[in-house]
RNA sequence: GCUCUUGUAGUUCAAUGGAUAGAACUACUCCGUCCUAAGGAGAAAAUGUAGGUUCGAUUCCUGCCAAGAGCACCA
């Protein structure tokens, strides 16, 4: 990367002159101050006690002197700034980088050949996949695929929770309507996946109310809730459960494809009881002690918050099943990193966990990576929902849906609009999510996301269209995309190769936004360069073909980067 | 009460301690166009508050104010 190379020289340049610190190179904001900047002589001045300003004439002298036939100019500016502008044959070199390599530019290898696991979307089954899911999936398909671009050998994996009070309620409501002869009905006698969600999905909410108002129903439902605990595969209650379980997984499959985003393995809640138990008992009085008949770790001694690992009655709690579940993610997966995604919520809850794991296995901490985010938040209610005003997944999909499709049957596309419709939704859903940096709660405002307009993904996607309009345009004239050997340079031309650094801080920090920022300021360089530049022009070829080159270069880093993001780029639109 | 997170234009978001705090939406002025106007150009608008560290602070530290979250057998 030219960046890391420039930079390597500089410091080669300021360690000579005495200077311990690190040489930083950024890109000024204003491209007119050139394409890269180090404010070194700034911070190094005070302790070689010499003027910032001469100091930085010294530094860019020695730059000169370097003789790197990619500067083209090295000037000081300001208190003592140190900027350098790249020659346009640089700028060519990085432009042909960028065609040749295509599908493949904007990788890097800094967690080349590492095992890294990722663990998102973990649903509740027999509870809908809601907003929450949504965007948990989204930054969570995003991470994988900003990993994947690093060289490492990604595994996915999700942690439904198969097993609860609450699941034990459902059954009970499944069973009442009538069982297994229900949910055939249910699913209209066929797989109809939607269908018995639909019909399905009220159950967990009418269950607890059923639950709350009599007594007979909580004894009952306590006697399924044994036979599910226990494993008891022959009771007609079990086999209920595992029917319903399957079916939920198929939704969750369904859903989560939809959305573009695969899963190589399951880790049921079901599984990590045992293990999480079992480990508890092992590590104590070492790392958990007795506590008013539970077994708990003191946190409080540690600078944090006490939490209960096993019950009075002897029972694993959710902190104990973390703990099996991490037991579980090293011992089938042995991931030099392991990556999950949670709500902001449990931020401090995990660092207690984490904390009582590093105290058994101290790589389990150590190798794990706690992404969050932050709810989503609407504005205005617009979209309603049977099941306490949660919106599922699908409702807010297809909410966002049906205006796409209203805004394409005024363009009257030549392809199916369902399937078209679908893929413009689930961008403006996704980068309304991915522009915000990680952590922060989305205010999600659905008029503001099916605007299409300005910050959003359809705008991105639009921009990518209008390069393969342009190229195909070319192609029927036959020009083909070419860079010519002498040209102006255009800041479009100077923002493209800034993607390679991009996608690398993006997985540095776990920070997918940092992509989507880079792919807004690309897109509005390029169409205010289109609504500048004629870019096929019959009069000038050899031109023609040069802007083609660089509108064919533009298409590929906005199309490489909206796949990092997860976001699929049509052909047309 | 204790702990943590967050306060940036009217609104929604950016900004590894750097140059004139960058966008988008909205309101305002233009471009009906010829390669896709879901576009482009222009003008207006912001760092909660009081200190501190620094050549330089939206960024680091402290107090205050405001919002949100977590804090013992739920998940």
């Amino acid at each position: 990367m030219i960046k890391e190379d420039l930079q390597t020289k500089i410091q080669g340049i300021c360690t000579e002159l005495g200077i311990t610190r690190g040489v930083v190179l950024e890109h000024p904001q204003e491209l007119s101050h050139g394409d890269f900047a180090t404010s070194i002589a700034l911070s190094a001045a005070k302790d070689l006690r010499q003027n910032s300003k001469e100091l930085a004439e010294t530094i860019a002298g020695k730059i000169r002197e370097l003789g790197d036939s990619r500067i083209a100019s090295v000037t000081t500016a300001g208190p003592g700034f140190i900027n350098l502008h790249l020659t346009q044959e640089a700028l060519s070199i990085l432009l042909a980088d960028i065609l040749e390599k295509e599908e493949t530019y904007g990788k890097n290898n800094f967690h080349s050949g590492k095992k890294i696991l990722v663990e998102h979307s973990s649903p509740n089954l027999f509870k809908p996949f809601h907003i929450g899911h949504l965007m948990n999936n989204t930054i969570g398909e995003a991470m994988t695929r900003i990993v994947k671009n690093t060289g490492a050998h990604t595994t996915v994996i999700s942690y439904p929770s198969d097993i609860s009070l609450g699941i034990a309620k459902a059954i009970w409501v499944v069973t009442q309507k009538g069982g297994e002869d229900w949910i055939v009905k249910a699913t209209k006698g066929i797989d109809d996946i939607q269908n018995f969600i639909s019909e399905a999905g009220p159950a967990y909410v009418e269950g607890t109310k059923a639950y709350d108002e009599s007594e007979q129903v909580q004894k009952e439902v306590r006697a399924i809730a044994n036979k599910l605990y226990n494993k008891d595969l022959d009771s007609q209650e079990y086999k209920i459960f595992d029917t319903c379980k399957q079916l939920n997984i198929r939704y969750f499959n369904f859903v989560t494809q939809r959305l573009r985003s695969s899963f190589d393995s399951f880790i049921f809640e079901s599984e990590t009881g045992p293990i999480g138990k079992q480990l508890v008992e092992e590590n104590i009085p070492n790392v958990f002690i007795q506590s008013e008949g539970a077994i708990i770790f003191d946190g409080e001694a540690r600078g944090l918050h006490t939490r209960v690992f096993i019950n009075k009655d002897g029972n694993p709690t959710y902190e104990a099943k973390d703990l099996g579940l991490l037991s579980l993610k090293f011992s089938r997966f042995n991931p030099e990193l392991s990556i999950f995604v949670t709500d902001h919520e449990q931020g401090p809850y995990f660092k207690v966990v984490g904390t009582a794991a590093g105290e058994i296995h101290k790589e389990w901490q150590e190798k794990t990576v706690h992404l969050t985010h932050g709810r989503m938040t609407f504005k205005g209610a617009k979209m309603s929902s049977r099941l306490g005003g949660v919106p599922t997944a699908e409702e807010v999909l297809n909410t966002i849906k049906e205006v796409a499709k209203e805004k394409f049957t005024e363009r009257s596309i030549g392809m199916d609009t369902d399937a078209f419709a679908d893929m413009v939704a689930i961008a403006a859903l996704k980068f309304s999510i991915l522009k915000v940096a990680p952590g922060k709660p989305v205010n999600f405002d659905p008029e503001e996301a099916l605007s299409f307009e300005g910050d959003s993904g359809p705008y991105i996607q639009y921009t990518y269209v209008r390069t393969r309009a342009l190229l195909e345009k070319g192609e029927a004239s036959g020009m083909h995309p070419q860079l010519a050997k002498e040209y102006i340079t255009t800041d479009l031309e100077r923002m493209l190769y800034r993607f390679e650094e991009v996608a690398l801080q993006a997985a540095q920090e776990y920070a997918p936004h940092h992509i989507a920022h880079h792919l807004l300021l690309l897109a509005q360089a390029f169409n205010s360069w289109y609504a500048a530049n004629k870019v096929i022009d019959e009069s000038n070829k050899e031109l023609s073909a040069h802007r083609l080159a660089v509108t064919k270069a533009t298409g590929t880093v906005l199309k490489n980067g909206l796949y990092l993001l997860g976001i699929q780029t049509p052909e047309r639109m």
